[in-house]
DNA sequence: CGGCTATTTGAGTCTAGTCAAAGCCTGTGG
DNA sequence: CCACAGGCTTTGACTAGACTCAAATAGCCG
């Protein structure tokens, strides 16, 4: 897990944050999440207390189980969380991607796994640190608590889907929230109908969704019949009709 | 929805206060949850904000969709909060027992509805209210979040059950996980292998795990026939062997 | 182009759901 | 105190949606 800054710390916090002062402000996630909350001014402060770090596909940047000393903000690239069960089984808890703040929902423990489904770049926190900060900039902790309610919600939403959906629900469900997602990140003058980049493949579609990765290619295929959606490759998937894509992910009619 | 307490509020948080003054040092849930946090003292200024109520059995106190302008904590008793999907499936999302807190998982409108599963007592808080108790008690804001991070851990348990286990297995969750419950709430020198009380019929149960009443029946007569458990009349179920019962919640073997 | 992996499709099985009936508490009223 | 009505729970028989196993196909990368 190198850093692609190696700070060694010896006095208080602007030491660090000189070193780092541009890097918030020119980061990529500078107005998305928990960083847009605070002034390019304070934030240098933020820039004290944050190691940048990067991930590749495929690695492991927090394991369940593990001490949990540290807050994650993604700054680029997706990930998925998961949790395992002795035999195998496995559920993903969620998919995190640019802005995204990870490691609120842990106790002395981080309970899940976080993998990087594409090399990633991140920012690191202390979690004692941070509390530091806390005292200067209340405004973070408020902003933490937003997101952590709203997290809230989206796991009440999954919870309704993993509890009482159909596999054919479910595979709606997912493709009409992913394509909110990409809308709302998307450049305001981009076509609202173009493919959506699912950078998570079917068997990581099927541990999300609380399915098998057939089930998952029966249901898009369904989709697809019905001329719902039109997928070009495995990863590049187009909605046709997203009106009729939401009906079905809310069990309408 | 009727208040203990009719409260006309003509000047700042103290009038109210001094009607309240005993009522938080008094309370049921004044060492459990939220109102832990704070001083004998300072509670005053919570008790300041708080209304009183109480609801019948049945009784919804919040409904989805309507928009969200409390906080609750409950008192007394014992309420579940779900979703529901146009057809009438059902997903229960949390069962909420003496000293929880509801509502943080809340952004303009209520995202579940709430419901008294028994006559509960519970204390009723205007967000705009409380968001001025917090720049006085910032350990209130550190507290909610506390109580936040702690939902989102049970809720990533929760959609691992729903998401990957087996009935027998949810089954055997739940009651690991009541059985926790209760003896944390319970006195010191309370009998380890007490029959539990379980508030929530056998269709509540079903729509909390996922899975019909039926299985839940199955699932029950499975374990009682191992000798794992003892069933009492419907809402009494002693736990006989609580290393098997763990057991199988986990998956394990 | 060829090998590898991911995905799709097919066939059969199984867990949990559905429908139905019997049993059991609970609470009420005679 | 007991009988009874009603609802909740259990049990049984059958069905269905999703899973498992297996094979074919399609992308992807060198």
């Amino acid at each position: 897990m190198p850093d692609d800054l190696t700070i060694v710390r010896r006095g208080p916090i602007n030491v660090a944050a000189e070193m780092n002062a541009g890097l918030c402000v020119k980061c990529e996630a500078r107005h998305v999440g928990l960083c847009d909350a605070l002034g390019d001014d304070d934030l240098h402060f933020l820039a004290g207390v944050a190691r940048r770090a990067s991930a590749a596909r495929g690695q492991i940047f927090i394991t369940e189980g593990d001490p949990a000393k540290q807050f994650f903000n993604i700054n680029h690239g997706t990930a998925k969380l998961y949790k395992d069960l002795p035999d195998g089984r496995r559920q993903i808890i969620g998919f995190v991607s640019t802005g995204d703040f990870v490691g609120l929902a842990a106790e002395k423990i981080f309970g899940f796994t976080a993998e990087a489904l594409e090399p990633i770049q991140y920012c690191r926190f202390d979690r004692t640190e941070l509390r530091g900060v806390f005292g200067r900039f209340p405004i973070i902790e408020r902003r933490l608590l937003d997101v952590a309610s709203h997290e809230l919600v989206i796991a009440q939403e999954q919870m309704l889907l993993l509890g009482r959906k159909t596999a054919l629900e479910r595979v709606a469900t997912f493709l009409d929230g992913w394509r909110s997602r990409a809308t709302a990140c998307a450049a305001p003058n981009a076509a609202p109908n173009a493919a959506l980049d699912l950078p998570m493949s079917r068997s990581e579609l099927a541990d999300y969704l609380g399915i098998t990765i057939e089930t998952v290619s029966r249901a898009l295929a369904t989709l697809r019949k019905q001329g719902v959606v039109s997928i070009g490759s495995d990863h590049r998937i187009a909605i046709l009709k997203p009106a009729r894509l939401a009906a079905i992910s809310q069990a309408a009619e």
